[in-house]
DNA sequence: TGAATATTTGTGTATTTGTGCAAATATGCT
DNA sequence: AGCATATTTGCACAAATACACAAATATTCA
């Protein structure tokens, strides 16, 4: 359980951080696999910091990278993005306590 | 734009840490509202701390404050994460570039 | 008024994180 | 081989962050 919470939120943590984000919606809008220096365009930082930014993101698995010849291509998991979010969404939402276990005490998944 | 993704970043990296998420985690969990030496109970630290989280989770709307007494009870805005989580998880699954624009370089909504 | 309870705020600290720059690595091209 | 291009890694540094503990601020109750 523990478990889970700490691989949600290291996820988020690699979504919430503004560079990253802007990476993830620059993905968002490309239909081919993008390399760095494509990728530098939408942040305003080194091409280091972005290697390092995709890279945290690969981390999560927020990002696939591919290796053709000498340049690297991201693309963006959109399936595995859109269900962590969802689920925690559904969780959030849905997951009220049944009656007689007001505060959820008892099992919680 | 920018803005979007700044506000939007801020509201994962809320989420985005273990105590912060396990508290989200907790109240997900409660249909009444709850003060901080309860949801102390799901954080192995001090209460201070706890309440410090509590604020950074207030400040993004994540959580809502209410006075009662001597105490202070928070509930989770259950509607406002979800939606922002599922609006995410549209734009990453849906967002496609129109043909002829593969990299959409032109509108970016 | 004074003690007890609940919560927040001040302060210091150790760790993490984002960053730029230079160097290293890997691959392609002539 | 030698050079250019693409990307990552080493290093240093400043800023942000999570934390504990003590003190301050309500608020209730005797």
């Amino acid at each position: 359980m523990d478990v889970e919470i700490q691989k949600l939120a290291e996820f988020l943590k690699a979504l919430g951080e503004f560079n990253r984000l802007s990476l993830v919606y620059r993905l968002c809008q490309c239909s081919s696999p993008q390399n760095v220096m494509c990728l530098c365009e939408c942040c305003d930082v080194d091409s280091s910091v972005v290697s390092r930014h995709l890279k945290v993101l690969s981390d999560q698995g927020i990002v696939k990278l591919e290796k053709k010849g000498r340049e690297r291509t991201y693309t963006l998991d959109r399936s595995k993005c859109a269900e962590n979010l969802r689920t925690l969404a559904d969780k959030i939402e849905m997951n009220q306590p049944t009656e007689g276990n007001e505060d959820g005490k008892g099992k919680s998944n």
